[in-house]
Order: structure tokens, then sequence, then C-alpha cells
DNA sequence: CGGCTTGCGTATATGGCATATACCTTAGCT
DNA sequence: AGCTAAGGTATATGCCATATACGCAAGCCG
């Protein structure tokens, strides 16, 4: 009888999955995708080498693809669209976005792989759920969702590059952080060409980065309104 | 930063820049980002070491920042705006698009780099100024234009996506890739969730990529159109 | 208790990569 | 003719992913 054995006691398994994703996710958090090294992680893990990793992640690109879907968990997801098809897409971007600023690698290694993690396809059939209820056909709602997130991907990818830059010309004070912008504008105002481009890049534009995303969603969702089937004419405005 | 160094010339020179530059740019067009190595560009401009071309290009980087914008320069970017501000956005658009769509690897590497390429800096510049005449601060032109080409690097990096899935995978015989479908789609379908995603996997959006480009465009032109100083209200200017 | 199996982590090696450094070779000026 | 400097090479370093082989220990059987 099972029932009077004692239960399998897998041998006493000092790594998991679950633990090795937990360092990679902290050691890419840190240092960006370029620190994410099977040494690095096998180090973060203790005194392994990354040879012991490979018993459970079979690859560079499996640890990758269990990453990404354990942060795109972190992402909250309804069970159903709500009343609010508007609200449903703005809650959903933002809390991505919140992700992916907590994880900037995501961005950077999300494009590299096939997007089949299961927590990634529950997110694009809630997104497509909510744009096929309001009408659309699968193909449209999957363009417009495909949109989205390009936009999220996309702002993330630009506030990545930004800190990889600073990180990778060492530009960690401020002062050699102003003279390298001092010398992109020279660069830019040379022979008194891309003025507008100059007077960006004196005074870059007063909003933050967070506030141009929630303006560019915004613009965004009020363009797929326009779109929805039962509008009369989508250039009106 | 190589923008700033001169392109040694001396001697009637065996190798130029102009010839590494457009070597590796073959290289990429043909293999992807991840075929461009300083060993693979040397060899195709013949019996060269990879060490060669470090004489003119400083580095692997400075070699990207060449490429990029050496092909940013195919992209036909007019003196000034013309009247119609939409078929300005629209053409330049377009024209980026059919650029990337060459050299698929510049959605790949130009995220990597900052854009600080004359030819780049050009083209923004046109871009503020279409948008600038229409009455928007810089800070708000800069953002629109960065929405805008997030929409185009994004929908390279989709393509570039696919294409290096293909190679990644061996899916070279038309056999191998539906069977790949096959098992992504039974991933999606199983137990029965994300039946729109499955739906859609099993007839992927009647739109080509052309299409849903040109959409998503158009789209985005519209949002900004609604958008601008005295549109919808009547205050402004 | 003793031997066998099995799975965990390590050691080692391979091949690729960017690139610093030192070197040889030759063009072209004086 | 000889000097100089630039072009290209050879070599080495230090990373990287990862295939392969191996040592070791924990648990199972008898």
């Amino acid at each position: 009888m099972i029932w009077t054995q004692p239960s399998p006691q897998r041998r006493r398994s000092p790594l998991e999955r679950d633990d090795i994703v937990r360092a990679a996710v902290a050691v890419a958090d840190e240092g960006g995708a370029q620190a994410l090294t099977m040494t690095a992680v096998a180090k973060r893990l203790g005194p392994y080498t990354p040879m012991a990793l490979y018993r459970y992640v079979l690859s560079k690109d499996g640890l990758v693809d269990l990453m990404l879907d354990s942060v795109t968990a972190e992402i909250p997801v309804p069970d159903a669209p709500g009343d609010d098809w508007r609200a449903d897409l703005h809650a959903l971007a933002t809390e991505s976005w919140a992700m992916v600023k907590r994880h900037l690698w995501y961005a950077q290694l999300m494009p590299t792989r096939p997007p089949l993690g299961p927590h990634l396809m529950r997110r694009t059939e809630f997104l497509l759920q909510v744009l096929v209820g309001q009408g659309l056909p699968v193909g449209e709602a999957m363009t417009y969702a495909a949109l989205l997130d390009r936009h999220i991907l996309g702002s993330a990818q630009q506030e990545a590059e930004e800190l990889a830059m600073r990180r990778r010309y060492g530009l960690h004070s401020p002062q050699q952080l102003g003279e390298a912008i001092t010398a992109a504008r020279a660069l830019a105002a040379e022979g008194g060409r891309h003025p507008l481009l100059t007077e960006w890049m004196t005074a870059p534009s007063g909003a933050g980065m967070d506030e141009q995303f929630a303006l560019s969603l915004a613009f965004l969702v009020e363009g797929i309104a326009a779109r929805l089937p039962g509008r009369d004419a989508p250039a009106g405005g």
C-alpha cells in the first residue's frame, strides 16, 4: 500500500528551477541583459559552476524563456473583460509598463524568443477578448494588440537604452554625463544644422517618461476607439 | 565616438572605411545581426584578418554606428516640409519602413547605439520641422516622432524575429515550419484555454505585414492630427 | 552491511568572439 | 639609399555557451 510508504522523498535537491530563474532575474535586473551570463547566475546562487544550471534549464535560451514568463506573471490579468474596454486596455498596458520598468532587460530579450510562455499567452488572450468584445475580427484585434505592445516595449527599450548607455560609457557621475550630453549637442548643432534637435537636446521635453507613456497610450486607445465597428467615419475627430 | 574621428586616408589605401561598411552591411543583410562578426566582414573583403579592420573603424561598435548611418542615408529626406504634413509623415515613415525591410538587422542594432549619426539627425530634424510646423512645441513633436519610430522599428523587429526564428531552428522547409506552427498552436490550445489566440494562430490575420504597417501608420497620423493645436478646442492658436 | 544505480555538480575542453599588443613589411618621401 | 610611418598580421587574453566525461554521494536492492 502506497499510503504506508513514506512520501517519495525525492532526493534533497539543493537547486531548483525556480531558484535559478529568480537568481537570473536578479542578475539581469541589476546588470542588464548583457550581464546575464550562466556564470553570473551560478555565482549568485552560491558556490556553483555554470554547468550546474544546465541540468535544470537545458540552455541559456531556455533560461531566458523561463525568465520572461516569470516576470510576465507579475502582470495582473483579469479573468474576463470588464464593462469599460478602455479601462481594461489602459489597466493592462499600465501594469505591463510598470513590470517592464522593473525589468528593463525584458524589452531586450523579449524579441529574441517565441512568445509562447503560458502567462504571455494568457495576457494576449485577454487583450483579444477585450477587442473582439468590441466587435473587431480577431486579425484586427491582434494588429491593435501588437500596436499597444510595440508601444510598451518600445518605451521600455528607450529607457533601457539610456541606462545601458550610461553603464557602457561609465557615465556615473553627473559631470561625465553632462559632458557627454554637451558633446552630443555640439555634434547636432554643428554648422547650425538641426536647430530644432539642438533646442530639444538643450532642454529635453518637460514631460517625463511616465507622462509621455500615458499620453501616447491614451492616444492609441483613442485611435482604436475611432476604428471600432459601428462608428461612421474613422477620420472624424 | 566615431563621429569625431577623421577617416584615415593618408596613403593610396587598399582598404577604405566605405568598403568595410559596405561589406559589413552585406554580411548583416544576409545573416542578420548575429552573423555580423569582424571575422566575417574581413573575410568578405578578401584575404584579410579581423584585426585589419580596426585601423579604420576603431571598434565593432564604431562599425555598427557607421553601418546604421550608412543605411539611414538610404531614406530620402526632403529639404523642407511640404504643404501636406500628413503626406510628409506618411512618406518618411513609408520610406523608412522600406529601408528597414531591406536591412532587418537595423531594428536589432539601432537600439544599442546612441542616435547621433548625421543622417539620422537630419531625418529627426525633418520630422520635428513637420510637427513643429503644425504648432506643436518641440517636446511634444519629439514624443510623436518617437511614437512613429517605435512603430517602424517595432514592425521591423517583428519581421526580423520571424526570420531569425526560422534561421535559428532551421525551419527552412515548409514542412518543418508547418510542424513548428502546429506545435505552437497545440501549446496555445491546450485545455481549451486561449480560444481567440488559437483561432488567430490557425488562420493568422489576412492582412500582410505591409498592409498592417500602412493601417497602423494611418492610424497614428490620424491620432496626431486629432492632437494638433487648434483642432478640437476653439481656444489655442 | 555491501554493492549497484542514478542523478547532482564539477572539471575540462572546444570553438567562437572582441580586441590589446607587438611585430613585420613595404610604400613613399627625403 | 635610408628613414618613417602606416598597413596588415600574429599572437595572446579573457570572456562566452556548452559538449563530454567524470567523481561523488544518496538511496535502493539484496
